[in-house]
DNA sequence: ACCTTTGCTTTAATCGTTTAAAGTAATTAT
DNA sequence: ATAATTACTTTAAACGATTAAAGCAAAGGT
């Protein structure tokens, strides 16, 4: 029996090249291996046609750089982690694919996670990315994860937060202009001649949602609308398929129903839907309906719906600009706010 | 000015502690340290106030363990790579949801990736995932990508395909069985009374969807209906917007028109759908509907939409298992089949 | 003949861990 | 009193890359 065949048949498989392996071959020194295939063979005076075999063996071993070693050199990773809120959401999907693009253009591998709207995950999540040795964070935070937060910020690792931001805290962040967004969609509704418009939110803490009820009570302040606070309906979200419909009962049986409803998500627009859908009530006809986010789930109704689209594509393409922005200069206080756009479809009618 | 002004305000947080800073503190070698630190404190018979007294150290300092280093020197990363087609499927959000929770149950990180069913992107992806060492790949392959999936093989990467896989190639992979799904909705449509069923598939090389086909044409077969070939409209991905519509036609102005009609695709049965409904042809009376996955879209469908539903949670479960599996003892050849259910709606009608 | 420069290549320290092997002091055995 | 054992602890070589610094011929200058 020779000495190959108690070798493992796919030995050379196994075996790793490594850039011994290339000057091994080449017969030359590792350094000499390192800096051609990094470039520097012009810079370092390599001799020609020993740069043109070295690159020749590597090809030929096909050898792939081992990004550990050089990370652990170098301190770069060329690594961001990523952490979204829910995967399930359509705005996760939206940035995730947004910022994957753009890191790949930038040569940049992202971890990921989610952290499934809850805190503890988040912070395992931000841990385990920092041991990585991720370069930077692009983090959707959960609600009330300021101590998260601050946790990066003391590991001093550039990040930026994405949709959501604490305005307590001095964080780099893009956002949506929540204020403004829901501001001008109210303004929409009022400009078709809407006087009793409803506004259904969710009952949260998060500023991004204080932030659209701030928009739609400025819109009809500043229309010289009087405010009824039976318009504004707020409902919990892992409650939603019961207190939607609630809601929608309480607007509608009014002294003086309202005629247009604003929802603050896609998902909320979704329940009023089914509850219009259900109580026969015709949209635009009898209720002008206005949605925040679309959803694909609206392609089926029987009118196009008017609503505001956030700039998915921009704010993950800015996310991982702006992060590499931080991580090579160290610029501080980065406030993007982005605005939505109003996709007008046929659910909004002319009073 | 003291020495101590000009160093930056923040030098502690950027000065990253790691063993010999600990080891200094507590008056010991790292070596020691790293015992501890790694659990082996006992079976290297270290002092045991030596060992709290380094814990103690280590937790005051907040030393996070430098994965990196860790990794080079055990070989070891506990990174996953996943490759996913298109982020914006529902079957990618769902199986990339399983994934990342039962990786984090194993202590594992995922670095994400997808390919946009696209070849180029999906070799960059596994290159990149093979030079930051990753201990394990789960990829969904994009049509006609067995050269990269050989690439995989040739490095010799713990791997499996999920969703679709390469018949001509050896690999692991978890699938749907797509005959068998398919075959059994045919059935159900077949034990409802219909004998005109139409299949709308996409015309793709890919053998997941041919599954699909034989599974529909098989069941006809098994139950004595003569396949009429008009039946069978496959349309293309990318212009399914135009082609949908003419499928339909096709079937519903034959001699014998259809009165059922199963989707391969939640995003065919959409198409489907906005079709009936421009027709005005009422679901179930005057056609019978049966889709391949769900959609969210459908909730607003005035029917609720009889599916096949993958289980999407126990793909990912079992893809992080297997893959662990795969990483630890090297065992070869694990095809898993999994079955769709069969989530009863509204839309089919007894004949 | 000797020093300098040029052109090219190698040596060796380093990154932060792990871990086999060696070291050392105290205790027990003979 | 000396040897052997026990109970710890340290030393130092890896892992695979990067990179300053040193080394070494050959060519050119005086």
């Amino acid at each position: 029996m020779s000495y190959n065949s108690i070798l493992p048949i796919n030995i050379d498989k196994l075996a790793k090249v490594g850039l011994k392996d290339i000057a091994e071959q080449a017969g030359v020194s590792i350094a000499l291996v390192s800096y051609v295939l990094n470039g520097q063979a012009v810079q370092k005076q390599v001799n020609h046609d020993t740069a043109i075999k070295i690159k020749q063996v590597a090809k030929e071993l096909n050898y792939q750089p081992n990004q550990i070693a050089k990370s652990l050199k170098t301190n770069k990773t060329r690594t961001i982690g990523l952490v979204v809120a829910d995967i399930n959401y359509r705005f996760s999907t939206g940035i995730t694919r947004a910022i994957e693009i753009e890191a790949k253009k930038n040569h940049l591998t992202v971890i990921y996670g989610s952290s499934n709207e809850n805190r503890e995950n988040l912070a395992e999540l931000i841990t385990t990315f920092i041991n990585h040795r991720v370069e930077g964070l692009i983090v959707v935070p959960v609600d009330n994860s300021q101590e998260e937060i601050r946790m990066i910020q003391r590991a001093d690792i550039p990040f930026i937060l994405v949709d959501r931001n604490f305005p307590e805290l001095e964080t780099n962040y893009i956002t949506l202009d929540n204020y403004k967004s829901a501001y001008n969609a109210t303004k929409h509704l009022i400009s078709l001649g809407h006087r009793k418009i409803s506004f259904i939110n969710y009952s949260t803490t998060s500023f991004h949602f204080k932030e659209r009820n701030r928009g739609y009570m400025d819109a009809l302040k500043d229309h010289q609308i009087k405010f009824n606070k039976n318009w504004l309906q707020e409902v919990s979200n892992s409650n939603r398929d019961e207190e939607v419909p609630v809601a929608m009962n309480a607007i509608l049986s009014l002294d003086e129903p309202c005629d247009a409803v604003f929802f603050a998500t896609d998902t909320l627009t979704l329940n009023g839907l089914k509850y219009l859908i259900k109580h026969n009530i015709k949209v635009p006809d009898q209720i002008s309906v206005l949605s925040f986010d679309e959803s694909e789930a609206f392609e089926l109704f029987y009118s196009s719906i008017t609503h505001s689209r956030q700039p998915l594509d921009e704010m993950g393409k800015l996310a991982v600009k702006n992060l590499l922005n931080l991580i090579n200069h160290k610029k501080i206080e980065m406030h993007v706010h982005l605005e939505a756009s109003l996709v007008l479809g046929d659910s909004c009618y002319k009073k």
